[in-house]
RNA sequence: CGGCCGUUAGCUCAGCUGGUAGAGCAGUUGGCUUUUAACCAAUUUGUCGAAGGUUCAAAUCCUUCACGGCCGACCA
């Protein structure tokens, strides 16, 4: 109490001073948790919300609703619970009694009411005040009602007051949290199993990225934030769990954007005695469940705005349809005519020209020596023409293997792996393989990730040598995914921006 | 890490080529009392992001810094 926070101002002052009051006047030192709410907002208006003014008088049903203040209209106060929003009502001798009680209530103020539910003469529900009880008495006002809050830094740092103010807010992350068990119940449903696997490890595996870095003391070792589960995931099918699914965090030390959050959430699941075409399969009949599940139809709107906030373009994404499958040689044929189609589907014999291409489209090589060898050049060349294009559900396979170090080899053609990546409004939302289950291949690839980490790639993998181990138990052939969930909420909630669908986004620290 | 843009009352925003700070909402007081962004009358609110500079005079021009947004880079 002594040091007052910087910001006060003068309405916070007015209500510490109502506070004050309450405290002295009012039982449980103007803090009381004796209101027995019985109903929510919502399930008020589902079953009353038709009947006639008429009606309702004569069923003289009462109604104990909480929940904050969010308007007031004369003698009216709207309140917001979690389910929705009711009006209550206070005749004149309530009013005076309130003010009499608690000083005039404010915006934001969090109340308990009890009463008998009527129809006004406009149509809206409302519960005629007969017990009643200022729960927490709000200190700071909210936003104004009509524009609400809109300072994108400020919806960021105080998620909680978007989330008071915003329904569009609450929505995204209802629709988050339906998209999550959405997943759960469709993969227990199909017999795969939920795990936890280490988040803290020694050596970070299963993706290509930059660890955040720490240390356990007791250990006294270095320790790493995962960057992928993948590795603990198929040493559990290793040990017999042959299919499992971990819904979780991964970190990664990178930049952020849009589409990057530092810490984000992925699914990734395995599954024993199946291929990549399978998984595409699960994957094509998952989303589409969601589409319908949970936003209630399986095309998915997005839109394009402008500066101003007004929508400049309609995209819809059809789950509902087939989604296309194209090898990445095609789709860069298929996007990019002008190219020559002979290099592109002859990388290794025409790899000059094929680097040639690459320079042409804008690919920025790495400095120096020539690390790149002709899988990855393809790959480039495709992210730079085609990925942006892929607008409706697709399915890009044949991924070179040069960029799949943990997936299997194509039994036809060794340049490529049995990897597909899947692409939506042309971005990637998820990457899978049949597993490279082959422990001497797994360990020479991982010899050469070293190499590459020693040439000074600080995202290079490490060699786990214990995962090769399990490997050399005898791992099933074993086909697993990964999904980035908040792009998937992204997608579904036409959300431009990756702080939009996580509830606490990183941001700098403001200065003291 | 680079480029562009932004930061004015609690919130949403005006504030022109420099002349000393505004509106709506909310707040306060009173009225009204079945309202729907409730209404009517009166009224209060500011380190103009921070620091420095130019000037008789800076919210406004210049420099630096902080934070944010968008776009790049890295990646999912």
């Amino acid at each position: 109490m002594t040091e007052q926070v910087k910001d006060e101002n003068k309405l916070i002052a007015e209500r510490r001073g109502k506070l004050d009051n309450i405290r002295v006047n009012c039982p449980a030192n103007g803090h009381p948790n004796d209101f027995n709410r019985e109903h929510y907002a919502a399930d008020i208006q589902a079953e009353h919300g038709e009947k006639t003014k008429e009606e309702l008088e004569e069923l003289q049903v009462t109604y104990a609703v909480a929940g904050r203040v969010m308007a007031k209209r004369g003698p009216f106060l709207v309140l917001q619970d979690m389910s929705g929003r009711i009006q209550a009502y206070a005749e004149k001798v309530v009013q005076k009694d309130i003010k009499a009680r608690w000083g005039l209530l404010d915006i934001g103020d969090i109340v308990g009411v009890k009463g008998i539910l009527h129809k006004s003469g406009k149509g809206d529900l409302y519960v005629n005040m007969e017990e009643y009880s200022l729960l927490t008495k709000s200190l700071r006002p909210l936003p104004e009602k009509f524009h609400g809050l809109s300072d994108q830094e400020m919806k960021y740092r105080q998620r909680y007051v978007d989330l008071i103010i915003n329904e569009k807010t609450r929505d995204t992350f209802q629709i988050r949290s339906q998209i999550v068990s959405g997943i759960r119940n469709f993969l227990t449903e199909r017999g795969f199993m939920e795990v936890e696997t280490p988040m803290l490890q020694v050596i970070p595996g299963g993706a290509t990225a930059k660890p955040f870095e720490t240390f356990h003391n007791a250990l006294d070792i270095d320790m790493f934030l995962r960057i992928a589960p993948e590795l603990y995931l198929k040493r559990l099918v290793v040990g017999g769990f042959e299919k499992v699914f971990e819904i979780n965090r991964n970190f990664r030390n990178e930049g952020l954007s849009t589409r990057h959050n530092p810490e984000f959430t992925m699914i990734e699941f395995y599954q024993a005695y199946a291929d990549y075409k399978d998984l595409m399969n699960l994957t094509e009949d998952m989303l589409r469940t969601l589409a319908v599940n949970v936003m209630g139809n399986p095309v998915i709107r997005n839109t394009v705005k402008n500066a101003e906030g007004e929508v400049v373009e309609e995209k819809f994404y059809d789950f509902g349809q087939p989604f296309e499958r194209i090898s990445m040689m095609d789709a860069v044929i298929k996007h990019a005519p002008h190219l020559d189609a002979d290099v592109i589907k002859d990388p290794e014999g025409r790899f000059e020209e094929l680097r040639a291409i690459a320079k042409k489209v804008g690919v920025k090589e790495p400095e120096g020596k020539n690390v790149w060898g002709p899988g990855k050049y393809l790959c480039e060349i495709f992210e730079e023409v085609a990925e942006h294009m892929l607008d409706q559900p697709t399915f890009i396979t044949e991924y070179p293997w040069e960029v799949s170090p943990l997936a299997r080899r194509n039994d036809d053609n060794a340049f490529i792996t049995d990897r597909f990546e899947f692409f939506v409004g042309g971005r990637e939302l998820a990457n899978g393989f049949s597993e490279l289950n082959d422990a001497e291949d797994q360990a020479a690839r991982f010899k050469q990730q070293v190499a590459e980490k020693d040439a000074g790639d600080d995202e290079a993998m490490h060699f786990d040598e214990d995962y090769i181990t399990a490997l050399e138990y005898g791992l099933p052939p074993t086909a697993g995914e990964g999904i980035g969930i908040d792009r998937l909420v992204m997608l579904f909630t036409d959300s431009p921006t990756i702080k939009d669908v996580i509830l606490f986004p990183h941001m700098r620290p403001v200065a003291e």
